[in-house]
DNA sequence: GCCAACGTTGGC
DNA sequence: GCCAACGTTGGC
């Protein structure tokens, strides 16, 4: 049946040759009143969905059979009622209805807030409860409540085009606009490169305007370039080491929330900010790396007061510093050398509250000194290897701080604190061997990796945050791998290193480069990371449970278990046990579901898996 | 419990 | 700003 309507669609007239405001209103108001007739008239109609169905309706090529289907049911009258026999239009617009249901009568001015709704149906807590209740009487399943909302047709881009605005609702980009096209084959289109590849040979989009959807009259479209510099302070300020200063990067948009951008001078001079940082930090706060002393560009950032002029203040260490590279904490109140900001930026935030508000506002992340265990590959190896970037910088920079070979490096340090026994870092991406085939080192990382991610549940699953004691245990690694989001990749395997997508597994195909609607969003499945991704989105047990055919354990996380609405025992349990205590003794009751043995045949198989791809 | 979907976020 | 993909959710 749904081929069939399919079929017509070439048939039917073409919507985009409709004057596009009356077009939109005509088929919106006409879906809401059929959105009401059927909701009233056979509401358990929606039930029928099948997957089937669904899929056929999230083909991309169905859109124009909906414009189609809109038309028809125009000519048709306002009774939509589904007979025995025929399509089951329900299945086919039910969101649609829904959302023009709450789209009627709207204009395009109140895209935004329409989009935020349904934005506002996930993202928003508290009240979203009740407003999803409400919604829910409509909206069956999330997946048909909203991705057709909002579009507007947008024949300046050809016949069948849509455009949508969608108003970002929360994050730390919140109010900001995205625009989305909807192409006639159903081509989903989130950037303009995107637009450009899709209407490749069509039409010319360099005088496109992405975000208005308008063609400029003669006037050169703005080049962006890319501001490397960035990366730095981005990652820095996003993660743990948020004390550093920022570099060029600050002229981020969270830079320009948190203090006027015309106040920020540059280059303050490498000495002042950092050492005096580094003396106020104390010893319990991570040192800066010495490459950042001495090579990033430093902001000094203002203080929250007007002050014109900076004000000496002696630093801990005596260096005498200025007002104008001291902070004031927006919690505590206390001044501060440094550059640290809260979570998100905005304020600054001492460094006392920042450690403290990561501990409330971050449970998943624990701050642990750094020990090494003394057992270890590395801890056994008393050879500089030479060639890693640690031994090289010692080598070019004898001066500065010294770090420990990186082959030299403990992998299972033991750490400070509560709860520590078992923690271990993940081994940065340049301590891997070279090769796939080093088993015993693979092995012996691999154990370390069960050990410290042991957890078959998310919620368990706390990133470790490790302070040094001793500056000469200190990576860059180990910085940058705490700042990713490294919960699904050891960054070590083989599929870890992969930078290629298959082209051909179901995440691959749904990628837009692929072609693909970008529903699922997920890493290639050869490029899953065999240790840490969840198991299904690993290649070859899809769908299989936590053992393989030989029994062995398969590699990969299972499935967590998010309990914010659905409480599980395990979660109930849990919290009734604990309470709000989110100190690291919670690592003595994780489960062990995904330490068990490395599984080194479902490793091997996954592997040779891998490498034959 | 599994899965598809997608809001969100980090890196570039 | 764009893109990749992570984390979480709703629906089944």
């Amino acid at each position: 049946m749904n081929e069939e309507t399919l079929e017509e669609s070439p048939k039917s007239p073409v919507p985009g040759k409709e004057p596009v405001e009356e077009d939109v209103g005509q088929s919106t108001e006409k879906k809401s009143s059929e959105a009401e007739n059927t909701s009233k008239t056979a509401p358990a109609q929606e039930p029928t969905a099948t997957p089937d169905s669904l899929d056929t309706k999230e083909n991309p090529s169905s859109d124009p059979v909906t414009d189609t289907e809109k038309e028809i049911k125009e000519e048709e009258g306002d009774d939509i009622r589904v007979t025995a026999g025929e399509p089951p239009i329900d299945w086919f617009e039910p969101l649609e209805e829904d959302d023009d249901d709450a789209d009627s009568g709207r204009n395009d001015a109140e895209e935004e807030s329409l989009a935020g709704e349904s934005e506002r149906s996930e993202s928003v807590p508290g009240s979203e409860k009740t407003f999803k209740k409400i919604y829910q009487l409509n909206v069956p399943r999330r997946k048909r409540s909203h991705p057709d909302e909002g579009w507007v047709e947008w024949p300046i881009l050809g016949e069948g085009w849509k455009r949508k605005e969608v108003v970002r609702r929360s994050g730390s980009s919140v109010g900001q606009k995205d625009v989305y096209y909807l192409g006639p084959r159903g081509d989903r289109v989130r950037s303009r490169v995107e637009l450009v590849s899709v209407l490749e040979g069509f039409l010319d989009l360099s005088t496109f305007d992405y975000k208005t959807g308008k063609f400029y009259e003669g006037v050169a479209h703005p080049t962006r370039t890319r501001n490397r510099a960035k990366r730095k302070m981005r990652e820095r300020s996003s993660s743990e080491s948020s004390w550093v200063d920022r570099g060029e990067g600050a002229d981020t948009p969270d830079s320009h929330h948190r203090l006027t951008p015309s106040q920020v001078p540059k280059n303050l001079s490498c000495n002042q900010t950092s050492f005096s940082s580094h003396s106020t930090m104390g010893s319990s706060y991570q040192a800066p790396r010495s490459e950042e002393r001495s090579s990033e560009i430093r902001i000094k950032l203002p203080p929250p007061s007007s002050s014109s002029k900076p004000i000496p203040i002696p630093s801990i260490n005596g260096d005498v510093m200025t007002e104008d590279n001291t902070l004031f904490c927006a919690k505590c109140g206390i001044s501060f050398i440094g550059t640290w900001y809260d979570k998100q930026r905005k304020r600054p935030c001492c460094p006392g509250c920042w450690a403290a508000s990561k501990t409330k506002e971050h449970p998943m992340i624990r701050f642990r000194k750094w020990i090494p265990c003394g057992q270890c590959v590395g801890c056994h190896n008393n050879i500089n290897c030479g060639q890693c970037a640690n031994c090289k910088h010692g080598l070019q920079s004898p001066e500065s701080r010294k770090r420990i070979c990186r082959k030299r490096k403990c992998i299972c340090p033991i750490r400070k604190g509560p709860g520590s026994a078992g923690y271990m870092p993940q081994t940065p991406y340049s301590d891997i061997p070279d090769t796939f085939d080093d088993i015993s080192f693979q092995s012996e990382v691999m154990e370390s990796q069960h050990l410290s991610l042991k957890s078959s549940d998310t919620e368990n699953f706390s990133v470790n945050v490790d302070v040094d004691d001793e500056d000469d245990l200190s990576t860059d690694d180990d910085d940058d791998w705490h700042k990713k989001r490294k919960r699904r990749s050891c960054g070590e395997c083989k599929a870890c290193l992969c930078r290629k997508d298959c082209g051909t597994c179901d995440f691959c195909v749904d990628k837009p480069k692929f072609g693909g609607s970008n529903k699922k969003r997920q890493k290639c499945r050869l490029r899953q990371c065999q240790r840490q991704a969840m198991r299904h989105l690993l290649p070859f047990q899809m769908g299989q449970g936590d053992y393989g055919p030989d029994g062995q354990m398969l590699p990969g996380r299972p499935r967590p278990h998010y309990t914010y609405s659905r409480k599980s025992n395990f979660k109930k349990n849990r919290a009734s046990a604990s309470g709000l205590d989110f100190s690291d003794n919670d690592d003595d009751d994780l489960p062990m579901s995904w330490i068990t043995e490395p599984a080194s045949v479902s490793k091997h198989s996954y592997e040779l898996s891998v490498r034959d791809h």
